[in-house]
Formats: C-alpha cells, structure tokens, sequence
DNA sequence: CAGTGGTCTAGACCACACC
DNA sequence: GTGTGGTCTAGACCACTGG
C-alpha cells in the first residue's frame, strides 16, 4: 500500500529543511549531483524530487546556475488545498466553523455540476471561516449522495479543519482537480448577514466543481470572500 | 540555440493530435511503451513529453490503466498566457485594444511592486479588451524603466495582441512567472465608463506583478473585469 | 493474469552561466 | 574552463487496474 517513493522521501526531506531555513542565506541549494551522493541515490531520483517541489513553488531552478529557494513563495487558490490552508500559508490566522449540515434536493445547477438528476438528494454544509477572528468567507459544499446519503454521515465534517480534510479522512475520496468560476457580486441579503456586511457590499464569489481521479464530480461548492478581509491570489506559470 | 529537445517534439506532435481529435473516440493514448516505439526514444523522453502535457491539463494519466484525454479541458487564470488567449481557448471571440501609451512617474504602490523607487519612470500601458465584440476587460499595465525606458520603445505592442507577446517577441523578455490578486470592488468612475456600466457596479479587479526567470518584476498590472460578460475560471491542483 | 504507469539506476552528452 | 542543470538512453523492478 502506501510505500513512499524514495524521491518523495528526499522532497519531504528538502521541504522541513527549506521551512526550517536551512537555506535562507544564500538560498541555494545543493548540486543534484551532491544531494544525490548524499542521499544515496541517482540523480535522476534527485530531479524527480525537485521537480515535485518546483511544482509546488518552494523551489526554482536555473539552467547552468543552480536550484534555489524564491525569496517570495506564493501559493495561492491554484492549489487544491483547503482555503484555511491557504490563508494560514499566507500568514493568516484561520479558522473554520460549520454553521449546518442538512439533506437538500438537487436543482438544475447543482444537478448538472454534479452529473447528477434533478431533484436527487444531496448533503448540504454551510460553513463560515474567519480570519484573524473576522468572518471573511462563507461557504456551501454539496455532496451528491453518491458520495455522501445521508446528514449523519456528514457529521464527522465538524470535526474536520475543511470538506477536503473530511473527505480524504473520512470518506477516503481524494480529489485530484477543482475549477472555479470568479465572479464578482453585491452580497445576497443572508450572506451578508452571515459576514456582517452591509447588502450589496461587493465579494468575489467563487463557485465550482472538484472531481475525484476517474473525473467523477465529488462535490459543488459556493463561496463568497469578503476581499477587504482576505485577498486570494492566483499564481500563472 | 534554439534547439528543440525530443521530448518538446513529442509533446507538440502529440499536443496536435489530440486537439485534432485523434484520441477523441476513446480519449485514449497509446501506452508509454507504444509511444516510444513509434517515435523511436526511450520510454524516458516518452514520460517528459506526457508530464508536460498533464502539466498543461491535455492529458491525465491513471496508475496501472493509461493515458487519457480529458473529456473536460480547463485552462483558467492559473495559465500564464494573455487573457486573450485565454478566453479564446474557452470558446471566446476576443480583441485587444491599446487606448493609451504614456511615461509616468511610479507611485508607492507601483515602486514597491517593480523593485523601483518612488517618482522612478515607467511606461503605462492601457488596454481594453472585448468578448464578443463587447468591453469585458479593462487592463493598466506598467513597465519600469529597466524593462523600456521609453515610449517608442513600447509603440510596438499595438501590433501585438498582449504584453506578454509583446515581450517576448519584441524586448526578448521572458515572463516566467505572475502572481494576481482577486478583489471584487465597485467600478471606479473613469473604468465604468470605459467598460460602460454604470459606477458602483462590482467587478472583479486583478492585480499584480509578472516576473523574468531571474525573477525580476517585469511589469505591474491591474484589470477590472466585467464578469458579467467573461467569467475566469481557475484550476485548483 | 497481462498490461499499464511509477520508480530507480548508471552512465553519457549537451546547453548554459559565470569566472 | 568549470560546474551547473537539461536531455536522453537502456534496462530493471514495482504497484496498480482490470479482466
């Protein structure tokens, strides 16, 4: 089951060590060919790990130069990660409180987002984040029964930090892509309620899709951020 | 120079293939084994070429079962590509139009986003963008004086379709990286007008800072979007 | 089980940046 | 020139999926 790469090994590894600022001075890193003497291992084993945190923007690397640590990391709603994730990585305080959990019948967005029929049942969270103890997103997940049939359930979701957590955790569903849709909007009267703003203040909505790795529709969500409170960034590479 | 690596070749045969639905039937790509076969390279240079294509989100790749086109391409924000290309990819008809070429002095905001100094000289460009034959995009980009120092210099990008063409056709200026962020904002007198709809309108504004792969800032930018009329989308992986 | 992608090796040569 | 990352090879074994 669950070996973990040797090249996977040496990226957690090269990770704490860049967290724990091993090599913030100068903010280079060791030649491929040392950390593969190091480690043991080919270098082409090397490259696969720093290609993986490339990915993730913790490293670059410059031809006939060396491989680096960016003195500016960014990582923003391109990543599939919890939103609360996303806002403690980008030094906030967050924190994350469903506000309800209820059985809802499908409408004709949900139901074509979810490949799923009208009128089918689907599990309903509502959930509010605060940030720096200021509400400053308010969210509404809707998982397909396929997924999830019944409220209870869903339940253990109150124990977790984010739907992500929850399904991984719980449900052992992983989820391999999300799309989002940006839109900016007035708030609606109950949203604003819920972030303390005055009605037609503009947030930036966010509503999309996550599939799972067979392309499967995992859940909707709906999400509306209070910019003033919390400014989401996209990194375009 | 410009020498093209066998695994680049791969990728754009096979990129071109497929958006000339050659796998459409199934969305099925030959196996590793197959494709270094029939291009005579190892199945090593196969890999490379299929990674680059999963980066892109052409294809996905399943453990045990093969390669796939997906049956839903996304490209989204996340894309370092003009917002052009951008909507076009979704389906969009798009036009680029440069109202305006001029020097300005950097302000504090602008300073500190190039790695300039305040009252330092830079180009601003601004351009507006319609989907479907109507305004959609309003964009202020700034260049330092490092990247074009003069207003000639940049009279080029009205032939071209974006900044980033523009850049990398004509300064040799390789954008590798941008980081944008997401407020929903009422529209600003001068840009409701420009995008017409009435002020107070709430659009999505973008800002941020594109960098070389010294990383570098190489200009500034900041977009109101009507999201009534394009909605972006972004993938989260 | 057969076939697929995932990992890993050891070695080679190339392209690039910097001194 | 020296050292770096980029590309490529040929072969091996492992892990996963599906019939």
């Amino acid at each position: 089951m669950g070996r973990i790469s040797l090249s996977r090994q040496i990226a957690d590894h090269l990770r704490r060590e860049i967290h724990a600022g091993r090599f913030a001075r100068t903010g280079r890193l060791p030649s491929e060919v040392v950390l593969g003497r190091d480690f043991q291992v080919s270098r082409g084993t090397v490259r696969e790990a720093l290609r993986a945190l490339e990915q993730e923007g913790l490293v670059v690397r410059r031809h006939g130069v060396g491989s680096f640590v960016p003195r500016r990391v960014t990582a923003g709603l391109e990543r599939l990660e919890s939103f609360t994730e996303t806002i403690r990585r980008a030094g906030g305080q967050a924190s994350d409180h469903v506000l309800e959990i209820r059985e809802v019948a499908l409408d004709a967005a949900a139901a074509t987002a979810l490949d799923a029929a009208v009128g089918d049942r689907g599990v309903l969270v509502r959930s509010l984040r605060l940030v720096n103890g200021d509400p400053a997103l308010y969210c509404e997940d809707l998982l397909p029964a396929r997924v999830a049939s019944t409220v209870e359930q869903v339940q253990q979701r109150r124990e977790r930090e984010s739907l992500l957590d929850f399904l991984r955790l719980d449900l052992r569903v992983d989820v391999r892509e999300a799309v989002l849709a940006l839109a900016a909007v007035n708030a609606p009267r109950g949203v604003a309620a819920i972030l303390r703003i005055r009605p037609r203040t503009p947030l930036l909505r966010l509503t999309g899709t996550a599939y799972d790795a067979s392309d499967r529709p995992v859940y909707c969500t709906t999400n509306y951020v209070r910019t003033d409170r919390y400014v989401f960034t996209v990194a375009r590479r």
